[in-house]
DNA sequence: ATGAAAGTTTCTAAATATAGAAACTATATT
DNA sequence: AATATAGTTTCTATATTTAGAAACTTTCAT
């Protein structure tokens, strides 16, 4: 897998954009551009929230310890598979869309 | 990939749930579930926009009109690679976020 | 400082995705 | 109906991901 070099946010430093509402974060609504990096720490904040070791995690989807460990540092490009097992285990919600840009020119 | 039956909605029909506002469509706001079969269609709903052929998002993303035609119609389950570089070549943004339910518990 | 728990890395094997090429089918257009 | 264009499927090869197991490292609590 190719990687590039780009500037990264910790989650805490993302979800602290949130803005606190009557108890309810409005954090989760927060939107994340698609990359495995962020996908790998979204999977972590996961499964801490949920207070599961990569142990019990891997229990939960079905794979060891380090199968999870990968995921969570990005080791790889993972399948949409692989990332739907992991949140359904974690019994999370993995939502999205597309946003044509408007600098797009059709060359002949 | 081991495939389950689910009820699905066309793009367009999805896409009619948008709420018009001076011109610019909501649309693209809305949210979709993650899944291969969703994310085929958001690819051949974005290359249509885009009007282009198969093979011409092929010549962009740097492969043949076969692989194209493969992740419209969700033939196997795609890395996240594999996304990026074809909602690249379009120029479209991808963005998700991800909720927790609260019916999790933790079993010891 | 020691020990236990949690997380990471490395190795190997197997499964799956990616890819091109070519044949095939479907869709339009005239 | 014939042709061109667009899209699909099949075949084969290669690359990559997934996975387990075990060794290793880090973190944390005492």
């Amino acid at each position: 897998m190719k990687t590039k070099e780009v500037k990264t946010y910790s989650l805490s430093e993302m979800k602290d954009k949130y803005i606190g509402k009557d108890g309810t974060t409005v954090r989760d609504e927060y939107e994340y551009e698609l990359s495995m990096d962020v996908l790998g720490k979204m999977i972590k904040s996961a499964r801490q929230e949920r207070k599961l070791t990569q142990e019990e995690l891997g229990r939960l989807v079905g794979v060891q310890k380090a199968q999870i460990s990968k995921l969570e540092s990005s080791a790889n490009s993972a399948t949409i598979d692989t990332i739907l097992k992991v949140f359904k285990a974690l019994k999370a919600d993995i939502n999205f869309n597309v946003k044509l840009e408007d600098n797009f020119i059709k060359l002949a």
